[in-house]
DNA sequence: GCGGTATATGACGATGAACGCATTATGCGT
DNA sequence: ACGCATAATGCGTTCATCGTCATATACCGC
């Protein structure tokens, strides 16, 4: 038995659900992803994704507002960058409960 | 500077915004919490969310099926349980992010 | 078995977001 | 100033999901 803490109020509710809607589409993950290994131009997203151009910049622009990556001009080019850890942080959790489920699929099977 | 872990798979993205995308809406989040304060039958759902009776099934299903919830049957009522501590990990982190945000925004506020 | 209640599911309209195409804005070199 | 390249925005199409109404299913009391 553990209850625990309480309701958070809508607007946080809100707030959460906004966030994780963020990192519910492959492709803002996968730019992401790619933006933590190392800064980069939209052309290089282009080549890395396969994604049209301006769809890779509205993407770009959504994280931007959520403040998941930021951007600096070079010229003509825009180079973006990954901002913080949290993602990182937030999918080596989830990645651990896929892979405890799966595991516990494993034994139920081999067990049945 | 910090590049890191390596890229994950498509596949892995892939899973890992499906479960992002279960708690993208504030229904199933709400739900989610709401169960967490307790366990609860579908008639005190209603009850506390406003939802309809066929919109909270359907997204209990779906949460069962990612394993977040689990039901047991008690008559011919339902008690649905929140299954495990991950939502509520995945929250605090999200929470701190946005706290930090507003702290950023008010200093700049402040100094600006 | 039959009615009544609680829950799950099928069908459907409405709403919203992804994604690409075309266009516009911005900055560099000649 | 004029082309040229890169990135951002307007617009339309398409597709998924929400949310509701109606119906089907499961369980209890009589």
């Amino acid at each position: 038995m553990a209850a625990a803490g309480s309701m958070p109020s809508p607007q946080l509710l809100e707030e959460y659900s906004q966030f994780f809607r963020l990192l519910s589409e492959p492709t803002r993950l996968q730019l992401l992803c790619q933006l933590k290994q190392g800064a980069m131009d939209v052309a290089g997203l282009i080549e890395a994704t396969g994604f049209s151009q301006s769809h890779i910049s509205r993407q770009l622009g959504q994280l931007q507002r959520a403040g998941l990556v930021s951007c600096e001009r070079d010229g003509v080019r825009t180079i973006w960058s990954a901002d913080n850890d949290l993602v990182d942080d937030l999918c080596v959790l989830v990645q651990n409960r896929l892979r405890l489920r799966l595991e516990a699929q494993l034994q139920q099977l081999t067990a049945g």
